[in-house]
DNA sequence: CTAGGGTTAG
C-alpha cells in the first residue's frame, strides 16, 4: 500500500443518478481543510492543474483528485477537454484504473470523447495491462471514428505491445496509413518488450529501407535490445549512430549504452560512457553498479553505491540493491548482505521483493551457511518461490553435502511440492545426489521423471564470433564442428581447474544434461 | 490537452 502515496483508493464511482451537486464522501472527512465548491470554482477549465504533469515532483496530493472529480461533478455544461484532463492526470498516476472510471462517467453523462481522450485512455489500459478493457475502447474509437487519428494509432500499439499482444500491435501498425518515427519505435518497442529482439532489429532494418531517420528513442529501444542478445558489434554500431547523428546523451540514452556495454561483456566501456554522462538519476547508477557486480567487481560496486549515495545525494531504489546484493553475493560479503538488506528495509522503506530475499539466501548459502539460509527463508513475510528454493538446493550441493544432508532433504522437499512439473528441478536434485554418490536415490529421481514424462526445457545461449550471432540450446549439435566444440570446451575446463582450483563435482555439475 | 524510451538474481 505504501507504494500508492497519498492518492485516494480506487472504487469511487460519482453516482450519476444523483442530480444535486454533493461533495464525495472521502471529501467530507479529509482532515485537510480544502476549498469548499460551494464558495465558487478555483479552477475553470482551462487552470485546472494537471496532478502529474511532473513525475519527478512525487504523487500529487489526493485532494487534487477530489477536487477535480467534484469539479467534473458540479459542473455543468463541461467541455471534453475537462475530462480529457483528469483523465489524463489519473492516467499517469498510481492509480490508474481510475482513468478507465472517469471515462465511464463522462460517457454515462459528459460530452462525447474527442480524439484527445483516447491517448490517455489506452496510456492507462497499458499500466494496468488491461487487455479486454482496451479491446473495448479500441472498439469504441471506431464507433467514434477516431481510429485514423495517428496519436491514437501509436497509441494503440503501444497499448497491444505492453499486454503482450503482439500480433494486435503488428495489425494496428501495418493498417496505418501514415506512420512516423514513432510509429516505428512503437511497434520496435513492442517486439523488444516480448521478447523478439532478433525481429525488433529487422524492423528497425525496415524502417531505414523506408527512409525513416531513427531519433534518441529509438536508438535507447534498440540498444536494449543488443544487450538483452549480448549483441556487442550491434551496439557498437549503434553507439556510433548515435554520436555520428549528435543525439544529446540524455539520461536514458546513456544508461541504455551503459547497459549495453555492461551486459556485452565490456565494463570498461560501460565505465567510460557513465563516466561522461552530462546527468545521472538513479537508473544510471544502478545500471553501473550491477554492471560492476555482475563483472566480479564487487569492491567497486560497492564504492560507487557508496559514493552515489553519500557524495551525490541520490536515494537508491529496488533496483540498486539488487545490484548492491548482488556484489556482496559475489564478494562472500555476508555481514555486509544482512546490513544493506536491512537499511533497504529500515531507511529507505523498501519492500523487499522476491529477487532480494533470494540474493540473500545465495549469499549465505554460498558461504555454507545453509541452516541460516533455510531460516531466512522460512522467516520471509512472503512464501519464497521455485527460484529461491533452487538457489539453496544448489548451495548445498556445492558446500560440505556429506553433512547438509538435513537442510539438503528440506530443501528438496520443498521444492519439489512447489513445483512437482518442473523438469530442471529434477536434474538438479539427481546431479546433486550423483555428486556424493547416493546413486539409488539417483535412479528413483530419473524413474519419478520418466514416470511423470518430465524433461528440463532447454537452456538458451548465444555467442558473438566474427560478428555473427550463433544462438544455440542445451545438447543443440546444430552448430557444425561439434566435437571440435567440446574438445576446446574440455581443455577450458582442465585450464580452470589448475588456475583456480575448481574441484571434478563442479565440473561435472556444470556439463550434465 | 495528444504518441514511442533506460535499471531486475542464479
Amino acid at each position: 500500500m505504501a507504494l500508492y502515496g497519498t492518492d485516494p483508493q480506487p472504487g469511487y464511482l460519482i453516482p450519476s443518478s444523483d442530480r444535486k451537486p454533493k461533495l464525495p464522501f472521502e471529501y467530507r472527512f479529509h482532515k485537510t481543510p480544502m476549498p469548499l465548491l460551494s464558495q465558487g470554482l478555483y479552477f475553470n477549465e482551462s487552470t485546472l492543474p494537471n496532478p502529474c504533469s511532473n513525475p519527478d515532483h512525487g504523487p500529487p496530493s489526493r485532494w487534487v483528485y477530489y477536487y477535480a472529480r467534484g469539479l467534473l461533478q458540479c459542473a455543468l455544461d463541461l467541455t471534453p477537454l475537462s475530462w480529457n484532463l483528469v483523465i489524463r492526470g489519473y492516467s499517469s498516476s498510481s492509480h490508474p484504473r481510475e482513468a478507465v472510471l472517469v471515462f465511464h462517467e463522462m460517457r454515462a453523462r459528459g460530452p462525447s470523447p474527442n480524439k484527445f481522450t483516447f491517448p490517455f485512455l489506452l496510456k492507462a489500459c497499458a499500466r494496468t495491462l488491461d487487455f479486454e478493457i482496451g479491446k473495448q475502447v479500441q472498439a469504441y474509437i471506431v464507433k467514434n471514428g477516431t481510429n485514423s487519428d495517428i496519436y491514437v494509432q501509436n497509441t494503440l500499439i503501444h497499448f497491444y505491445g505492453s499486454c503482450g499482444k503482439i500480433l494486435d500491435a503488428r495489425q494496428v501498425f501495418e493498417e496505418m496509413s501514415l506512420r512516423t518515427v514513432v510509429s516505428w519505435t512503437a511497434i520496435i518497442t513492442a517486439y523488444v518488450e516480448n521478447l523478439q529482439y532478433e525481429e525488433s532489429l529487422k524492423t528497425f532494418y525496415l524502417m531505414r529501407i523506408c527512409r525513416f531517420e531513427p531519433d534518441q528513442t529509438t536508438m535507447v529501444v534498440l540498444l536494449s535490445a543488443c544487450a538483452e542478445l549480448g549483441h556487442l558489434n550491434k551496439g557498437r554500431l549503434f553507439h556510433a549512430q548515435v554520436i555520428a547523428n549528435g543525439f544529446a546523451m540524455s539520461v536514458q540514452l546513456g544508461t541504455a549504452l551503459v547497459n549495453m556495454f555492461a551486459k556485452c561483456g565490456n565494463i570498461d566501456c560501460a565505465y567510460r560512457v557513465f563516466s561522461i554522462m552530462p546527468e545521472r538519476n538513479v537508473w544510471s547508477w544502478s545500471a553501473m553498479i550491477i554492471g560492476l557486480a555482475q563483472h566480479g567487481q564487487a569492491g567497486e560496486a560497492l564504492r560507487l553505491f557508496s559514493y552515489m549515495k553519500h557524495i551525490k545525494s541520490v536515494v537508491p531504489n529496488y533496483v540498486t540493491y539488487l545490484g548492491v546484493l548482488s556484489a556482496c553475493t559475489h564478494a562472500g560479503l555476508v555481514e555486509d548482505g544482512y546490513r544493506f538488506f536491512h537499511d533497504m528495509v529500515h531507511v529507505h522503506k523498501i519492500e523487499p521483493m522476491m529477487t532480494h530475499y533470494s540474493a540473500m539466501v545465495d549469499t549465505l548459502g554460498r558461504n555454507g551457511r545453509l541452516e541460516e539460509a533455510y531460516k531466512f527463508i522460512t522467516d520471509m513475510p512472503i512464501a519464497a518461490d521455485g527460484v529461491v528454493w533452487r538457489t539453496l538446493l544448489g548451495a548445498c550441493s556445492i558446500h560440505d553435502v556429506r553433512n547438509a544432508g538435513d537442510v539438503r532433504e528440506k530443501v528438496r522437499k520443498r521444492l519439489l511440492e512447489l513445483e512437482p512439473a518442473r523438469g530442471e528441478n529434477y536434474v538438479m536434485v539427481s546431479n546433486m545426489y550423483a555428486k556424493i554418490g547416493l546413486w539409488e536415490e539417483v535412479v528413483k529421481v530419473r524413474e519419478v521423471m520418466r514416470e511423470e514424462g518430465l524433461r528440463k526445457s532447454a537452456g538458451e545461449s548465444s555467442i558473438e564470433v566474427g560478428g555473427l550471432l550463433y544462438t544455440f540450446f542445451c545438447g543443440d549439435d546444430s552448430q557444425g564442428d561439434c566435437p571440435h566444440i567440446y574438445r576446446l570446451l574440455d581443455v577450458l575446463i582442465l585450464h580452470m581447474k589448475s588456475t583456480i582450483g575448481i574441484d571434478e563435482g563442479n565440473s561435472a555439475f556444470w556439463l550434465s544434461d
